[in-house]
DNA sequence: AAATTATAAAGAAAAATATTTTCATTCATA
DNA sequence: TATGAATGAAAATATTTTTCTTTATAATTT
């Protein structure tokens, strides 16, 4: 609670009639209240402006504006990265906001305390000499496939990112010593992604997981086993945290990748970016 | 930095001669100017207090207190957590984590900072009593439609998300009074995006637009711009923190439709996540 | 190249809005 | 009944926005 809404509580019983009733709206919804003119806020209070300047005053501001001012100053601290939020029925949007950024920034955090370096430096070399890449994923893990499908793309590597599962084993059945399959799933336990994970290790490719933290299979078949934080409840409703988490773990391979290869990729990540709106500029036909 | 001050920053060549003194003055020192009149703003910069509402106005807020308060709420924010950082040659991966961490972070909490909670609320209205929902997006965009698909395909909104241009044109076209179209761009600069977006609008639907934030055609053209923070370099070497900071938003629309919805809703949520085991799992064969 | 016509930028002043002050009234208390 | 704090109505003031006009710049035509 910010020292001026605290201040407010605590001076509560000092104040007239009408201060309280100003008081006590203002500790009910300050965010409504920081967008508030004077009249309205007089209004809603069933007060008069003449009465809200003289509350400021009387807290030694020097007006209504100043008061706003400094009530908009208090509010707009972030918030923390705590514990988890679930979203429950017909809350105000502000909280669901709040909630929101809380449980995505844990989840960024969380994840980053969870990787292990060492794995990760494996996993970057790993992809950086692979001859080929594929990538697996389905439902919404597909998406964080695709995700990274985009960007290996871009630096001229091979790579496929089927949505298909057949696709997927079709892909796997070809890969040989060398090759690379990053298997993507949170609950680590997809059947169609275990499946071409299996297929892509028998063929000799070296193979990498992306699943929540947690003993699961698809870890226990990877030669390189990478983590997200794990958030429970949340996915069944289909939750961002997971997602989000997941590709925070790819920009990380992928920036590492770059890094690894900057003079040669950095060029072409920017030629990509400049023929894309180049080729496509000139005549809208197609 | 804040992310009104690196806008400045960053737009500041597109403005007129006045408009860049403004613009310079407020970044020379901010924490003067959020005391400031618009009349005595104006002096200070030999302009006129017109051209200030003027360049508020430009810069999409509602007017020079609108502006104010913004500034206010965002230099009254503790120490940045950090600034965006660019990932630069062959450092070791442990930077590279820590940066991208930080970068993730002020991603999330920078464009929280910016969501216009009215026009979050429209949009979620919008949305929740759309009769068909219709996403575009190119490129990365598109990874992001995508994914706001699988989640609204889950509550049996009638919804499509096309990757390909001429299929979103020709399902713009389509479009009716009571349907929504939201338009995603990094940039809000992508012609296909532009194009999709303007079909639906004189089809009849409610445009939505998910930018940078910034001026730009697409929020320009949309009935509710929702908007990113911007990061400006990272986007051409395809950094994830656009991306991250479009399904932030994307998550907090998704959940503010289900929690209208809550008692329909939710129950369909985890149906759709049983079934999908459920169906799947007795034989392998297809 | 010169002249003309659009177009955009910017300020002055008027209009609209918001805030503060003044003043009159009410109500509780002595 | 007198006193004074609390309050609202309305006037005064301050602030912001809009309108209208001028000026400068770019584009087009002759």
């Amino acid at each position: 609670m910010s020292a001026l809404l605290s201040l407010l509580r605590e001076q509560i019983e000092h104040f007239s009639p009408q201060e309280k009733r100003l008081a006590e709206h203002i500790l009910e919804n300050p965010e409504h209240v920081q967008r508030l003119g004077i009249t309205e806020l007089a209004a809603e209070c069933g007060t008069s402006p003449a009465t809200v300047t003289r509350f400021c005053k009387s807290l030694r501001f020097k007006g209504f504006p100043d008061f706003k001012m400094r009530l908009i100053g208090e509010l707009s601290r972030p918030a923390e990265a705590g514990t988890y939020q679930d979203i429950v029925a017909g809350r105000p949007l502000k909280e669901i906001v709040r909630a929101i950024e809380s449980n995505h920034l844990s989840s960024i955090t969380d994840t980053t305390r969870l990787l292990d370096p060492e794995a990760l430096e494996r996993a970057v070399t790993a992809l950086s000499s692979a001859r080929r890449i594929d990538l697996y994923g389905m439902g919404t893990s597909s998406i964080v496939a695709q995700d990274f499908y985009q960007k290996l793309i871009r630096l001229g590597k091979s790579c496929t990112a089927f949505a298909d599962s057949h696709m997927q084993i079709t892909s796997a059945s070809t890969l040989n010593e060398g090759d690379v399959a990053l298997a993507i799933s949170y609950s680590g336990e997809t059947p169609e992604t275990i499946a071409a994970l299996q297929c892509a290790k028998d063929a000799g490719a070296m193979t990498l997981s992306l699943t929540r933290y947690g003993t699961s299979p698809l870890p226990a078949l990877a030669d390189i086993p990478l983590f997200t934080s794990s958030l429970e409840e949340g996915v069944r409703r289909g939750a961002m945290a997971s997602r989000i988490a997941q590709l925070h773990v790819i920009d990380i391979l992928f920036t590492g990748i770059v890094s690894e290869g900057f003079e040669e990729y950095v060029p072409m990540l920017e030629q990509s970016y400049h023929n894309v709106r180049q080729y496509l500029k000139p005549s809208g036909g197609a």
